[in-house]
DNA sequence: AATATACGTGCAACAATAGTGCATTGGACT
DNA sequence: AGTCCAATGCACTATTGTTGCACGTATATT
């Protein structure tokens, strides 16, 4: 089991105050969150830097987006080891019609699909919707 | 075959200008589009009307919509007969990474996942990414 | 240790998209 | 023709995404 430093440092990019407490706002939770989430939990922050921090963790694998539909890109934390890939890591994205979240099933992986001919599929979404289990 | 001005009664709306414009604009395309891409279509239009119309059809189930990560929700006309029900209607999405259009794969239906426990799935959004056949 | 360099952050500004309120138009119906 | 309600257009606001530049701070070089 790594650190959070080690983890962040390994993915290739520096440490900073600024990542550390992003990082850990996103392991603290289950769900997928906005940056507009993030802004409100520290009034502290610049929404650039917030902005540049995920996409910063996006390139370098450390956060994957998701898109269900609200406006607004949704993120959360990619497990140790992932590296978002089709055929292992991607998973299930759940969304409530009820509370409104969006919650990594990151247990249930997107099922093979077959495409028609002359396309080539590199990467996918499954986001479903409907109720989740603390709604329903 | 019943014409578009059935196909919008039927749906419950009246049928207006606007309404028959936009539609067959939709219709001319295979693939999904934006609001920004109907507005430069047609210059005279109001953006405002735009949004509300393609609104309308989306409730009424004449359009149904696709988010696959880019700025702006795509909209693309439904099948005739089409519910927008997750067993019988929906279907893959795919986006081409190089040309950045996404077309509807009508014919490849978004396959069975199981959820967890206590989730109620109602409905679903797959989008592959990718090299379409234009550009492999 | 001192200096040079690269990177991260904050501020300001801009761009694109999404949404609302209200006045006006226009069609359906009597 | 007159009533009624839905559809449209205009003006404005809100939210999200994005870039440029200046400054500070960490890292590399000497
Ligand atoms: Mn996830
Ligand atoms: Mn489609
Ligand atoms: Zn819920
Ligand atoms: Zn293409």
């Amino acid at each position: 089991m790594q650190t959070i430093e080690q983890h962040i440092t390994t993915k290739g990019i520096r440490v900073t105050a600024m990542r550390l407490l992003i990082y850990k706002f996103l392991a603290e939770r289950s769900n997928a969150v906005t940056l507009s989430d993030i802004e409100k939990a520290f009034d502290k922050v610049d929404r650039t830097t917030l902005y540049r921090t995920i996409k910063t963790f996006e390139d370098k694998g450390i956060v994957h987006q998701i898109n269900e539909g609200s406006t607004g890109t949704k993120y959360a934390l990619c497990k140790t080891n992932c590296k978002c890939e089709l055929e292992t890591d991607l998973h299930l994205h759940f969304h409530c019609n009820n509370c409104e979240e969006t919650i990594c099933l990151t247990d249930y992986k997107i099922p093979k699909v077959e495409v028609p001919d002359g396309f080539i599929a590199e990467n996918a979404n499954l986001v479903l919707k409907g109720i989740c289990n603390k709604c329903s």
